[in-house]
RNA sequence: GGUCUCGUGGUCAAGCGGUUAAGACACCGCCCUUUCACGGCGGUAUCAGGGGUUCGAUUCCCCUCGAGAUCACCA
């Protein structure tokens, strides 16, 4: 004897092939070891990539790492109108660039790796289907013939109105359509969705466990949620309780964003007769504005795309370190006491994962970006400043090849030594910081105040230039600057300043800002020597 | 507005009933020094507020306040 409500599935999924029975066969469990979890990032291919989803990213994956288990990608690409080509491709890339590549994936233009596939959810629409099918046979889901919400503006309209009712219980109008009136309105070819028939109504509570918050209690979810679109791909909350029980996800690492969704998950694992999965809700990269927080955006945040920060030069482990840094307290007691290690040699503890959302912080982030560039060898420091320029600057790529020797002797002046010069935090910055290698100095940072006393001393000191060796280079410093009135004992000069035009300290200013043209510059006598007198010579020619 | 999450300096934070409330970044000062940087030393600055519980609360409980998230056929 048939139901009505499977007459209704019928009707409705009547090309629908695949069985239930035929899908759990082919997604059989994972065999995993205790301890060992299986995690997913699984972006939406809707734009670039940002920090907040590489933060994300980065978490899910460190917790899979850390419990020798899976880490898997999946394309969540059920909103067919924000879709944009290539984004998924753009994600993959940064995420084999930053060394969080995911053991499974499905990817254009690479091998599919996983035994779970597909893991486009594009191409999963029949296994949806089959599940929807099973609901509202089951009545636990029906067909919704009401004109949909056309996208956000309308939704900001809605609420506003909305937001002073309480709404959370109202039920679809659609809910009891009689099998005749659904089979007229698909007769007549109105396009539906399918909506869960939820049994709550505003009174019950559900309770489930966080890995991170502990137990949390909420209201029951009581609202006819739309599993199926009306183009016939699911809803993420759908699309979640399905593929992250088929694809044996253990973990469901996601932004704290999707807490206030938890009991609708419930409410659809229950229908479906799923096993709950445990979830981790970490908290999100904020932004700060004024006084106030918010969350990282796409559309507002530009500069937080991870494109930005391989073109500007800052290496890959800065980006991982200050992940590792926000995620876990424990990690930079770590760090300093263990200064030359890997940042994967840490031990990350998923638990300890921060409770609040942290704001991005470009000053300590330059810092960690700055000892880790202090830490590199020569060679390491050089090659990858090569390679960065090989992507981001071609003329400075054809320079560096022409005089590797010279560009690599230059930008190692007071490094590759245990208490190395810590100023550049990324390679664009090179170019402007030790422009005294690509030629003379376009400009000086020389007020007009002390112009006079610049290129006296300027003047005078083309007589004293001696490069032989640095005593010698600073004695004659010393000479000249004693012979124009300066101190040469810094203490005698701070007795009495009046006594003298300022210290020796001062003439070696005014020689540096004549060679570089910035009053901030890595070893003088360093870069003197590797121009060369005459280059010397020739820049202070061209002041005075 | 409902629901949930979170509240230690400007930022990231340690702390788990008794501490002079660590540390890092930033900022300021001093020292070192041929400038800058590095390094060393020091300084400014924090427990959101109010009630309890307790001999004693940053720590436990409640309320208030604040911040964040969410309430789409977006994820």
């Amino acid at each position: 004897m048939q139901t009505v409500e499977e007459k209704i599935a019928k009707l409705l999924f009547k090309d629908n092939k695949l069985t239930i029975a035929e899908i759990e066969k082919k997604y059989p469990k994972r065999k995993l070891k205790p301890g060992q979890e299986v995690t997913r990032f699984a972006p939406s291919p809707t734009g670039y990539m940002h920090l907040g989803n590489f933060f994300q990213a980065y978490i899910s994956y460190t917790v899979a790492r850390m419990s020798g288990g899976v880490f898997y990608l999946r394309n969540e690409d059920t909103d067919q109108k924000r879709k944009v080509e290539n984004a998924m491709e753009i994600i993959f890339s940064i995420m084999k660039q930053y060394d969080i590549t995911p053991n499974e994936y499905e990817v254009k233009g690479f091998e599919t790796k996983g035994a779970y596939a597909p893991y486009i959810q594009s191409e999963r629409t029949e296994i949806y289907k089959a599940y929807a099918k099973k609901l509202v046979a089951e009545g636990k889901a029906f067909p919704c013939f009401c004109k949909k919400t056309e996208g956000l503006e309308d939704v900001e309209k809605k609420r506003e109105k909305k937001f002073s009712v309480r709404d959370n219980t109202e039920k679809d109008p659609c809910r009891n359509l009689t099998y005749e009136q659904i089979e007229a309105n698909v007769k007549a070819g109105k396009p539906y969705s399918i909506r869960l028939k939820s049994k709550g109504n505003g009174d019950g509570r559900v309770e489930f466990e966080d890995v991170l918050k502990g137990k949390i209690e909420m209201e029951e979810n009581a609202k006819d949620v739309v599993l199926l679109k009306s183009d016939g791909l699911p809803t993420y909350h759908f699309a979640h309780a399905v593929d992250d029980t088929l694809m044996g996800t253990t973990l469901v690492v996601r932004g704290e964003e999707w807490l206030p969704s938890v009991p609708v998950h419930i409410e659809i694992f229950n229908d479906l007769g799923f096993d709950r999965i445990k979830y981790l809700h970490n908290p999100l990269i904020c932004k700060k504005e004024g006084n106030l927080k918010r969350k990282l955006s796409k559309r507002k945040d530009k500069e937080m795309d991870m494109r930005y920060y391989a073109s500007a030069g800052y290496p890959k482990e800065t980006i991982c370190e200050y992940m590792m840094f926000l995620i876990n307290s424990g990690f930079e007691p770590w760090r300093l006491k263990n200064p030359t290690l890997s940042y994967l040699d840490y031990k990350f503890e998923p638990l300890n994962i921060t409770a609040t959302s942290p704001v991005f912080d470009i000053d300590k982030f330059n810092d960690i970006s700055k000892e880790i560039i202090g830490r590199m060898s020569a060679d390491e420091f050089f090659e990858a400043y090569r390679n960065w320029a090989k992507e981001n600057d071609k003329q400075l790529y054809d320079f560096i090849n022409k005089k590797p020797e010279y560009v690599k002797a230059f930008i190692n002046i007071e490094r590759d030594k245990p208490q190395p010069r810590k100023d550049i935090f990324n390679f664009s910055m090179i170019h402007n910081y030790y422009n005294y290698m690509f030629g003379a100095p376009d400009k000086y940072e020389i007020d007009d105040a002390e112009r006079r006393k610049f290129e006296e001393v300027l003047r005078a000191y083309k007589k004293y230039i001696d490069l032989s060796d640095k005593t010698a280079w600073f004695d004659k410093i010393k000479e000249m600057a004693s012979a124009l009135g300066y101190a040469v004992d810094n203490k005698a000069y701070k007795q009495n300043p009046e006594a003298y035009k300022g210290n020796v300290a001062k003439v070696c200013e005014y020689i540096r800002i004549a060679v570089t043209g910035r009053r901030i510059s890595p070893d003088l006598y360093s870069i003197m020597t590797l121009l060369g007198e005459d280059k010397v010579r020739e820049r202070i020619s061209l002041i005075v």
